[in-house]
RNA sequence: GCCCGCGUAGCUCAGUGGAUAGAGCGUCUGCCUCCGGAGCAGAAGGUCGAAGGUUCGAUUCCUUUCGCGGGCACCA
């Protein structure tokens, strides 16, 4: 019996218990959603349950007299052993081992799809991560939201929604100029400007540029300058996206500001603002009246002397998104930015929206970097940037993703470099990595000495007995295994994959405590018996339900390693 | 000044109103003649920054306060 089933009887017990008269209650009382979770201390039992507590008081009872009710229900059960109250009034229920184990055969008959569920379905959702200038190399802040964004979306795809992973190139302004302007001057051997980029990268784009096209030094001005911006900005875009490629992010859509003016959206962004009657003008500016919405002030689209503001693009970027048919836009911001989330919204808003629907902004904090114990100060000026590549050099895809996923974004990151580079056995990422490793080597054993097929989709069900896994730690991993659609949900729910890593490395745990006391393979010539493969299909459920996790992480679940 | 986030073990951090607040690292004690020891079993280590409030119950929600980080534009 699964906890989602449990929940299901859960509410018929209620409803049966109101329909006799037993509790005085109507329909409407009993809470939407039934809390089946797995108790902190496992000797209280396999699933616990508040509902009593919710319920009493409203039924003029004390919890511990309604929850008496429902144990008898419950205990008719098949599939339930026990039945207990506890405390203020928890019901504990202990499942019978053959009810239990029953989750390890869905689990293989699901494969992949075990964990995935319907939440979102139907949902389109776009989610705007990193959205770096084209400027230089991405560095290790943005590294963080390349892996979170990233794993967002997948984690918002287990749950049925269609998500569109989507870079939005900040490529107008004058910080465009001023990179062309430094790579222009490396190129030309005279000095880089004061305001320019100082980046080792910056002679390196230089060189590129002038080989692929020597002639561009002895164009005229201003053609030159654009031509060496343009081609500067060319290729700073593709390393980009060739990093972060190798990063096993890889983005739907990149989206240029600058298109944005050219295509004409800025202007029907403008028109769909007007006509929600939210513009106005004033000192001689065009304004967009945030204020109404919980702004702290309203904000200039287009400045007395006639130019657009960065703001005037945000709001045309919106509009153009909710025009390509998204849902819902998700945005992941860093925390200098937070300052933003209330325009943000107000633009929703302006353009006639609900912003507690169609737009999120999720606030991320930053990452600190330690070496040699001190702070790294980043400066991409200055040339001091550790990069996303450096990271990934250094420590690894899966390494580098894992540690950056593991912490909720909310909370500013601490990555003690020296740490994660000497010494990455300590990284929690191997634990897991290893937890699955050993179970395919369990595995493959098992097939070379004929107990199984290799594969698990030949595996025959009828082999499977679950009442053997009466051991504690097998029940254990078991209910643990149980609860992973849940914590899908809720990592979806709640935009927060980490939910997944520290739920699988809580199942590595579980597994590798079963591992060290349950013997899986029978010894020397010992005979095979129905609990071997039992054992067996415990293993392989739990190797599915860590690749399945450690797929929404975008981390490799290795066989060997 | 105003706004946002954080404050939990020596360190780095989990904990979407529940039971005795958890993990890794570090420290200490055990466990490899057999399925992967990148592992397991155990010990020590806490006024959950502080004070009020809400309720059957608060680390979690609200208010105040202290400390740390970040942010305030007709810049991009």
């Amino acid at each position: 019996m699964t906890p989602q089933e449990l929940a299901g009887h859960i509410k018929a017990a209620l409803q049966s218990a109101i329909s006799s008269g037993q509790l005085a209650l109507s329909s409407e009382d009993i809470p939407t959603e039934i809390v089946v979770e797995r108790p902190k201390n496992l000797d209280h039992g396999d699933w616990a349950t508040n509902v009593a507590m919710q319920v009493g008081k409203k039924a003029g009872l004390n919890p511990r007299a309604a929850a008496e009710i429902l144990q008898v229900i419950l205990q008719e059960l098949p599939g339930v052993e026990a039945v207990e109250i506890a405390g203020p009034g928890f019901i504990n229920i202990r499942l019978s081992a053959a009810s239990q184990g029953e989750v390890a055969r869905d689990i293989i008959a699901k494969g992949k799809n075990f964990g995935r569920g319907v939440q979102l379905a139907g949902k389109k959702i776009n989610v705007e991560f990193i959205s770096a200038n084209p400027t230089g190399p991405l560095h290790l802040g943005h590294t963080r939201w390349a892996a979170v964004g990233d794993a967002i979306a997948r984690v918002l795809e287990a749950e049925g929604a269609e998500s569109a992973r989507e870079f939005y190139i900040n490529d107008l302004g004058v910080q465009m100029d001023k990179f062309g302007a430094s790579v222009k001057a490396a190129a030309l051997g005279e000095p880089i400007p004061e305001d320019g980029y100082h980046g080792a990268y910056i002679p390196e784009l230089a060189a590129q540029v002038v080989s692929q096209n020597p002639a561009i030094v002895d164009l005229a001005e201003p053609q030159r300058s654009e031509a060496f911006r343009d081609a500067a900005y060319a290729l700073q875009l593709a390393d980009q996206k060739r990093v972060l490629d190798n990063f096993n992010t890889h983005f739907d859509v990149w989206y240029s500001e600058k298109s944005l003016h050219t295509s004409g959206a800025v202007d029907r962004g403008f028109e769909k603002l007007k006509s929600q009657g939210h513009m106005f003008v004033e000192e001689g500016a065009t304004w967009l009246r945030t204020s109404d919405f919980d702004d702290d002030k309203d904000r200039v689209l287009i400045k007395a002397d006639g130019a657009l503001t960065y703001f005037a693009s945000d709001t045309a970027y919106y509009v153009d998104k909710r025009n390509r048919g998204y849902d819902l836009c998700i945005y992941l911001l860093g925390a200098d930015h937070h300052g933003y989330v209330n325009r943000l919204r107000a633009v929703a808003a302006c353009a006639g929206d609900n912003p507690d629907e169609n737009i999120q902004i999720l606030i991320g904090q930053m990452v600190k970097m330690l070496k040699n114990g001190e702070e790294v100060r980043l400066s991409k000026r200055a040339g001091n940037i550790i990069t996303l590549e450096d990271l990934v050099d250094e420590v690894g895809v899966d390494a580098a993703r894992y540690s950056l996923i593991r912490y909720p974004v909310d909370s500013p990151l601490v990555l003690d470099l020296d740490l994660l580079v000497s010494n990455t056995n300590d990284n929690p990422v191997y634990y897991v990595q290893y937890a699955h490793a050993r179970i395919a080597s369990v595995v493959r054993n098992a097939a070379e000495l004929g107990l199984i097929p290799a594969d698990t989709s030949n595996w025959d069900p009828a082999t499977f007995d679950p009442s053997q896994l009466t051991d504690d730690r097998e029940g254990a991993l078991l209910g643990l295994l149980a609860d992973y659609p849940r914590v899908v949900a809720s990592a979806a729910e709640l935009r927060e994959p980490h939910r997944i890593a520290r739920y699988i490395e809580e199942v590595a745990t579980s597994y590798h405590s079963f591992y060290a006391a349950c013997r899986v393979l029978p010894q020397g010539d010992e005979a095979v018996t129905e609990l071997n493969i039992a054992r067996l299909w415990l293993c392989a459920a739990t190797r599915q339900v860590i690749f399945n996790g450690l797929e929404l992480l975008g981390v490799s679940a290795p066989d060997r390693m």
